[in-house]
DNA sequence: GTATAAACTTTGTCATGCCTAAGTTATGCT
DNA sequence: AGCATAACTTAGGCATGACAAAGTTTATAC
């Protein structure tokens, strides 16, 4: 059985390689709150237990061992989220303290239990795919909501940050999991984006949405699509401004 | 917050210190599968930290401080085993190993939000009283399934080992939570019991029988209920031998 | 009333996983 | 190139919670 402690650098470096190619010491102690000395100490003790290589002042990467080890982490965690979600109703801005805890607790058959109560779910509150036993996920083809182009439409599928504040910002921007959005505007350099959401017309920073995952509409007829230009939106309308 | 480990010394004690009047090292340390000399460490510690008091060679009592540890433990311990219970649907011998697992991981909030869900349930699946926050639990009525007197009727409300294979066993003779009974018949020296369980006819012996609590049934007009005459049962009828 | 066994405590050790302080390497600026 | 600084490692320590070995107390038997 791995420690608990073992199981958080792991599934940290996971997080940080799948962005840099590699987790340097600083970045793993600013997730884990430790300090980097003690980072280095147990990423030796990761490299020589088979978990990870460690290159020195250049970071470490998890091998296929340490790369299962963490697949299994974010199952446990993404089903306990799920699980909690459908069950005790928590929002998606508590789940993820509490999944934090649960996961170095739960059982294999417990997780296998819920794996099947929740119908063998692909997907977790947040929208993120749930890996399956052999570290297989569904992978999806959505974009990021500041990419899209005035007039596109599309759904909310996934949000990329578990900060409570973020997700309950959404939460108040009536922005969820499977909300309708429409680009109603983009601000010019990197101003906020104008949406309709529902019934209601929102405007959102460049931040913000490249936190949002949206799987966008095929253009119908009659609906202009202007190609995905990027770096600079159309300046005609009202800009809103009611952030936070 | 308190360790894992202290919260389970606690537990511990406190088990102990309601059958006999205190709880000794010995037995903490079978309890808890450590070595005794661990466990006069940690009491020496408890004991510091005003969770209990030791009397050296004469083992641990526990404050009213340490008390409240327990309860909240018990709560939570009951709590989760139900939980599980609705949701997941586990069996009654299959709770008790995860709810220790999950006792020290669940969060406060999340145990009030559990609470709420079930409806502020007073008991467990095995009908074990839930602690209220305070610390009360509400008493019951029930006698021991081995002291009840020939011809008695009632119905099971709590079972009080955790031990799978007797909780499977118990299942195997149809007995559960609420379960119907009727006492055909007692064996003499202290032999088995024979019930009446549905359509069923068992026999139980007298150290499970002593495991089980009833509620029993005021006596009907018809009904004879001899006087609760512990020593000796009736030898009158056709014994029942299909244990295991 | 002493011998002996069982229960208990003391002392010293070990593994984890964290820390601080001090030294080393890499990098980027001039 | 040379040097400042950020990133990293090393070394030494500390707290927890376990253990074994050895010594002490209490209970029990004769």
């Amino acid at each position: 059985m791995l420690s608990a402690s073992i199981e958080d650098y792991i599934k940290a470096i996971y997080a940080l390689q799948r962005d840099q190619e590699t987790a340097s010491t600083k970045r793993i102690a600013e997730r884990l709150g430790v300090k980097m000395a003690s980072v280095t100490g147990m990423i030796k003790h990761l490299a020589a237990e088979g978990y990870a290589k460690h290159t020195p002042y250049r970071g470490a990467v998890l091998t296929e061992r340490g790369k299962r080890v963490a697949l299994g982490m974010i199952r446990r965690h993404r089903l306990i989220e799920l699980f909690l979600a459908s069950t005790l109703g928590l929002s998606w801005d508590e789940l993820h303290a509490d999944a934090e805890l649960l996961e170095h607790a739960v059982s294999d058959r417990l997780i296998e239990r819920i794996f099947e109560y929740l119908g063998r779910p692909q997907f977790d509150p947040h929208g993120s795919p749930i890996p399956s036993r052999d570290g297989s996920m569904t992978p999806r083809h959505s974009s990021r909501l500041d990419e899209l182009a005035v007039g596109d439409t599309g759904k909310v599928v996934a949000v990329s940050g578990r900060d409570p504040d973020f997700l309950r910002y959404l939460t108040d921007l009536n922005l969820r999991i499977g909300s309708k959005i429409r680009v109603r505007d983009r601000a010019p350099f990197n101003g906020p984006i104008t949406l309709r959401v529902g019934s209601r017309t929102i405007a959102i920073g460049h931040e913000a949405a490249a936190r949002i995952r949206v799987s966008v509409d095929a253009p119908t007829k009659g609906a202009r699509k202007p190609k995905p230009e990027v770096k600079r939106g159309s300046r005609t309308s009202r800009r809103v401004h009611k952030r936070r």
